[in-house]
Parts: structure tokens; C-alpha cells; sequence
DNA sequence: GTCATGTATCAA
DNA sequence: TGATACATGACC
């Protein structure tokens, strides 16, 4: 039976059941329906409105006492509807001077909103300027009633301490995996040889966790990948060590996967972006392979991003942070200046044995006229280095995808055009005659470029894909084979034959292609990007990477004009100098990663209205509102609005957390006020045109 | 977001 | 005067 005493820490009196309490006929539930012990719950409301964004406290009623732990899904009353939630804590009185409402329903029993799990994100909502709700919706898969009440497998022994393997050809490689096994948090870039077998590699340092007792949480792009590093760690430590986390797998298998985490049976994971927030325990590892894939970019609400969630995630859980690629991004070189991680890296010798020659056309014999090579629209140099590499291999062919945004380059020396203000880039709108900067908005009538003196500008030019059959036909009697858009082949056969690959659909070859055709090279600069020439890079270094050593006659032809630092770093295999430039870039033009940025997307009127709320630092720079193309994913129900503009605050690093804060309060009065129009706040996000 | 409430507005 | 519309604030 409950006391009094716990009802009397709720309310002072009775505990009404709202609702109910109004209704003259029914008498207000007893007292002695309310838990005995802490009959006050916090619950996260499933809401996501920005001033909604805190605990809400719920009266626990007896028959609930037990089930109604921290972490389970609650379903309550919430502004005159039922909503689903998360029981945060139990507490014995409430803040709260009004009436509480009963908890309806505990959904399930199951805690799977673990207190670290909340901590996370609540600091992954706070970090990117968003609410817990839309985090939680990232972190928690959905239930599946069925898998709860299945047995979970005994958890797994640890097993033995794996040895150095592939991690030995690294400086700093070994001493990463000793700090991992003594249970310390290193952070490391990791800088892949070309050819190097990552899945493998990846395997042993999950292993070398597991062997030590803590768990490890792997993240990479596609679900292509999740294959690769799953198989590795299977041929390593046999089936019962890890589980998989995809979204493209059932709830059921999804559910079941994250449970036994959840429950410690298992303690490694491999997974696509939202494994980063896997419920691993005692975490002490955690990787995020080719960082630079903006796969790793979340697409939904607050637009968390890997790299940084684990880095973020790493640092609150002291677990050991590895982040790896065949590239470098500036993020990961910025982490490097500051001392934030250690590169891992092999040395110029092992560099060189291992890269395949790279080509680029105007070296090498004078093109002969050749006319298989004109009918596949192939200069010569690629068409004679691709039929020698066919007598002893496959050759991989990467085309670009389709639909690269239009933007300015000089008309003589075709660097990109930027802006004169604050150099952003130059774009022509359809519809406007004159070029304008698509950051600051300002109209560039004259233009001078700042490399050659030219005055003119051109249009870039669309990618373009070329078909498998042109290259048939160049190459009669071989077999074409191509991966990229619905079907993406997973490896290739050790035969001659030619295979299309859109970029990072290209499939593994047993034993290295024999040669590699990296076509369109221009097309990659016609991005109207500032990260255009690290993708550049990040994409023919990963498919470079997938062809033999240059001492077993490995040849990449690139076709794209030298002098360009990403194909002068790619000729040079050198990813660590090209990371290293790009950063100066950033730093010059006062961009991410040096800088915090935010961006806020909406209705003119709506984007003034938020800056105007907003309580920005000292130091933050805002430029635009500028006219923006049509959003091309309106929020949910909603019309596309139809004169969208986008606002850029910029502020010191130091400064993200104050900015954060600034435009979360301000969206917070916005929909308090029921403001009209929806803003999009994104942190650092990638597509800054 | 929903709901309840308060105030302005207008036809009868 | 009563019906209705719209703004406002709370939401436990």
C-alpha cells in the first residue's frame, strides 16, 4: 500500500488525475494509486518545438511503480494529446507547482534510453543547435515488440589480443593500438596506404578493444562498406563479437542488433551514421572511415555529423578516436595543428611502393591519332594505358555522377570565380543577367580574375556521363561491367574486363585493377563548392587506391589539367600536403573548419525574425540574407517557400557553443510566438556554396 | 504541435 | 447581446 507520504511529495494533497479531475461524476484518484517510492517522473515529450525542449514531470502511478524505470518509452497527456516519450529519472517531489498528470502508459520495459545514451544527445542537440527530440529520433530505433522478449546470446569472451598486423607499415600505428588495449583514449588521423586492406586493419583494432574488455563502434559511409569491415572482423574473431547496424535492415534485425549492445551481450559495432550512437558499453574505440564521404553528413534535423558526433562521443566516454581514409580532410588536418589528434601515418618509402603511377594527359609518347580512341571520346593516353592494363587485369573506369551545380569560372585560366568581398563563390542564377555571390549576395558586374587578370567568366560545365557501350565499342571483344546508381557491384573477378563506376560504387578487385581511368576530371571542379578539390581528391584517391602498386605495373590515368593542387597531390600520393593547403584556404577565407558557421534557411521575413532574436556573440559576422534557390526538401507539409533566402553567421571556433546557444534561444521565441515560417539552422554544414 | 482562454469585432 | 475570429500563452 503507498503512503501518504509519496503522494504528499507530489502535490501537497491528492494527486488528481487530470482529466479526470474535472469531470464532476468521477472522483479523483485515490492516493494509493501513486508509486511508493520517487512518484515523480521527468519525461522527454516527443515534441519538437525549441521552447518545448526540456523535462516535463508526470505523477507515477502504482501500477507502474516497477516498469516505469529511467530510459523506457512512456506514452502521456501532453497538451490535450497522447504523445510518446522517455522517462528520464524518478524523483521523489516535483519542481512542477501545478498538478501533475499520470503517466498513460509505459510502452515498453525496456530502458532503452540509457543515461549516457541522453547524455550524448542532449550535447548532440546542443552542439548543432536542435532540439532532444529530433536527436533521440536519430539514436533510438524504433521498437519491435517481438525481438524484446527474445533471448539475448551469452555475452562473448573477450578475445585474445590481436597482433599489430597491418598497423605495423605506421608510424605511431602499434603505439595507437597499446594506448587502446591500456585503456586510454588516443586520437588518431589515420592516413591508409593505397591498396591497403582498411576492413582488415579496422578488424584488428577492434579487436585489440575487445581483447582489453572495452567495446568499439565502427562507422563508415554505405552499407557497401558496413560488408567489408563485417567480414573482416567475422574472419578475425569469428560471428558472435559484433553486430551490424544499417538502416536498410529490417526493424526486427535492426531492433535486435541494437539491444544486444544495449544489454551488453555484444560489445563492437560497424555501422552507417547512426550506429555512432550505438549503446555500446564501457566504449573504448571509436572510427569513422573517410570522413570526407558526405554520407556521413546527417540529412534530418539538427544535421549532426559523423566526425565530430564521434569526436564529441569520444571525448565523453574517454574512448580512443580513430579517424581514417585514403585522404585527409581539413576537419582532420585542423585537428592535427591543434594538437587535438596524432597522425598515423606510413612513411614517404612505403607510400611510394605501394601508390600506383599516375598519368595525367600531356605526359608521356605524343597521342597518336587513333580512331577506336576518338569513337569512345578517350584521349589516346587513356585508351592505350587501358588496352596494355587489359592483358593482365581489370581496368576500373570512374565516371562522374550527373547533376553538378552550375557555377563560374575565369574564362582564361578557369579558376573558380569568387567573390571580390568576402570570396565566396560566383554563380549565375537562372533569370539574372549579372553574376552574383552566392555567401554575401553582392552583384559582380566587373569581374577580374585574381590568378591571370582575366575579365571574362564561363559557365562550368555539367558532368557528364559517359555510357558503357562508347567504351565497348573502343574496346570490342572485353567485358564492360558497371556499378553506380541502383546496382552497385561489391568486387570484380581478378579477369580483364572494364568496369564503370560511378565514385564510391567502385567494386574491389581480387588483386588490384591493372590500370584505372579517372575521366571528366573537370567535372569535379565545376562544383560550385568550397570543399571541390578535396572531393576531387577524396574520390580518385579512393578508386586509385583499388589499383596495383606502380611496381606491378599499376597505372592511374587522370584526366585533368596538372598544376591543380588535388592532382598534383594525387600524382604525388601526397593526401597529408593537399589536407595541409586546404586548411590555409579555410583559414584565409575565414571558413569551416577554421571558423564556426551557422546557416539559417527560410522565408525572408522569418530568417530576419530569427536574427533579430537572436543574442549572437560579439564576434559574429553576418552576411546575407541572400536569395537562395528553391529549398529542394521542404519541410514536411509545408509549400517550398517562395522567396527562400539564407543568412551565414560566422564566429571564432572558440566561440560555436555561445552561437549554438544564441540561435536555439532565438528559434525558441520564434515558436513560442508561433512566428510564421520555418528556418533551418544548420552547424557547420557542408553544402556552403 | 494542441488546447483553452481572452479580447476584438460585428450582425442583429 | 451573442457568435465568431483571431491572438496569446501554457503545455507537467
Amino acid at each position: 500500500m503507498t503512503t501518504a507520504d509519496g503522494a504528499g511529495a507530489v502535490d501537497g494533497s491528492q494527486l488528481p488525475l487530470a482529466g479526470l479531475a474535472r469531470r464532476p461524476g468521477r472522483r479523483t484518484a485515490p492516493a494509493g494509486e501513486l508509486a511508493a517510492t520517487d512518484p515523480v517522473a521527468e519525461v522527454a515529450v516527443d515534441v519538437s518545438l525549441p521552447h518545448l525542449d526540456r523535462p516535463f514531470e508526470y505523477a507515477v502511478p502504482a501500477s507502474m511503480a516497477e516498469d516505469a524505470r529511467p530510459g523506457v518509452r512512456v506514452r502521456v497527456r501532453f497538451a490535450g494529446q497522447d504523445v510518446e516519450g522517455y522517462l528520464l529519472a524518478r524523483k521523489p517531489a516535483a519542481e512542477h507547482p501545478g498538478r501533475l498528470a499520470p503517466l498513460r502508459r509505459v510502452v515498453s520495459p525496456e530502458p532503452v534510453l540509457t543515461p549516457g545514451l541522453l547524455d550524448l544527445c542532449r550535447a548532440v542537440a546542443d552542439r548543432w543547435a536542435g532540439v532532444l527530440p529530433d536527436v533521440l529520433r536519430l539514436a533510438v530505433p524504433r521498437r519491435h515488440a517481438g525481438t524484446e522478449k527474445r533471448e539475448q546470446p551469452e555475452p562473448a569472451a573477450a578475445p585474445p589480443r590481436p597482433g599489430a598486423g597491418r598497423w605495423a607499415a605506421y608510424r605511431a600505428g602499434p603505439a595507437f593500438l597499446e594506448h587502446v588495449h591500456g585503456g586510454q583514449a588516443p586520437r588518431a588521423a589515420w592516413t591508409a596506404l593505397p591498396g591497403e586492406d582498411w576492413p582488415a586493419a579496422l578488424a584488428t583494432a577492434v579487436a585489440t578493444a575487445l581483447s582489453a574488455g572495452r567495446g568499439a563502434l565502427v562507422v563508415v559511409p554505405d552499407h557497401r562498406d558496413v560488408d567489408r569491415v563485417d567480414a573482416a572482423l567475422t574472419a578475425l574473431l569469428g560471428s558472435g563479437q559484433h553486430v551490424r547496424l544499417t538502416a536498410d535492415q529490417g526493424a526486427a534485425a535492426r531492433y535486435r542488433a541494437w539491444l544486444a549492445l544495449q544489454r551488453g551481450a555484444v560489445r563492437a559495432v560497424v555501422g552507417t551514421r547512426a550506429a555512432a550512437y550505438a549503446p555500446v558499453h564501457d566504449l573504448g574505440l571509436v572510427v569513422v572511415w573517410d570522413d570526407g564521404d558526405d554520407l556521413h553528413a546527417e540529412p534530418h534535423a539538427p544535421y549532426p555529423h559523423v566526425r565530430e558526433l564521434l569526436a564529441l562521443r569520444s571525448e565523453r566516454e574517454g574512448a580512443a578516436l580513430l579517424a581514417g581514409g585514403f585522404t585527409r580532410t581539413a576537419e582532420v588536418q585542423a585537428w592535427l595543428d591543434a594538437g587535438f589528434a596524432r597522425p598515423v601515418e606510413a612513411d614517404r618509402a612505403a607510400v611510394r611502393a605501394a601508390a600506383p603511377r599516375v598519368l595525367l594527359p600531356g605526359e608521356g609518347p605524343e597521342p597518336e591519332r587513333d580512331p577506336a580512341a576518338r569513337s569512345a571520346r578517350l584521349p589516346s593516353l587513356a585508351w592505350r594505358t587501358a588496352r596494355t592494363a587489359l592483358e593482365h587485369g581489370p581496368v576500373l573506369v570512374q565516371v562522374p555522377r550527373r547533376g553538378y551545380r552550375l557555377a563560374l569560372q575565369c574564362a582564361r585560366c578557369r579558376s573558380r570565380a569568387r567573390c571580390s568581398a568576402c570570396a565566396g563563390p560566383l554563380a549565375q542564377s537562372s533569370g539574372h543577367a549579372v553574376p552574383a555571390c552566392r555567401w554575401c549576395g553582392r552583384p559582380a558586374g566587373t569581374w577580374t580574375c585574381p590568378t591571370c587578370g582575366g575579365t571574362a567568366l564561363r559557365s562550368a560545365v555539367l558532368g557528364q556521363r559517359r555510357t558503357a557501350e562508347e567504351l565497348g565499342r573502343a574496346f570490342p571483344g572485353v567485358p564492360v561491367r558497371t556499378s553506380g546508381g541502383g546496382e552497385v557491384l561489391a568486387g570484380v573477378p581478378d579477369r580483364p574486363a572494364l568496369v564503370v563506376a560511378t565514385p564510391g560504387a567502385e567494386p574491389v578487385a581480387d588483386s588490384g585493377y591493372a590500370a584505372a581511368l579517372l575521366l571528366d576530371g573537370w567535372a569535379l571542379f565545376d562544383r560550385a563548392d568550397l570543399r571541390a578539390g578535396e572531393e576531387a581528391l577524396r574520390r580518385w584517391a579512393n578508386a586509385a587506391a583499388l589499383v596495383r602498386p606502380a611496381p606491378q605495373g599499376g597505372t592511374v590515368v587522370l584526366l585533368a589539367p596538372a598544376g591543380l593542387p588535388p592532382v598534383e597531390a594525387l600524382v604525388r600520393w601526397d593526401p597529408a600536403w593537399h589536407a595541409a593547403r586546404e586548411l590555409a584556404e579555410r583559414v584565409e577565407l575565414a571558413f569551416p573548419p577554421a571558423v564556426a558557421l551557422a546557416t539559417l534557411t527560410g522565408p525572408a521575413d522569418a530568417v530576419d525574425a530569427l536574427l533579430g532574436h537572436a543574442r549572437l556573440p560579439a564576434s559574429a559576422d553576418v552576411l546575407g540574407p541572400v536569395p537562395v534557390a528553391q529549398d529542394p526538401r521542404p519541410p514536411a507539409g509545408q509549400d517550398a517557400p517562395t522567396s527562400a533566402v539564407r543568412a551565414l553567421v560566422r564566429v571564432p571556433v572558440a566561440d560555436r557553443a555561445a552561437l549554438a546557444r544564441a540561435l536555439r534561444e532565438a528559434a525558441a521565441v520564434r515558436s513560442a510566438r508561433k512566428e510564421p515560417g520555418a528556418v533551418r539552422v544548420q552547424i557547420d554544414p557542408l553544402d556552403v556554396l
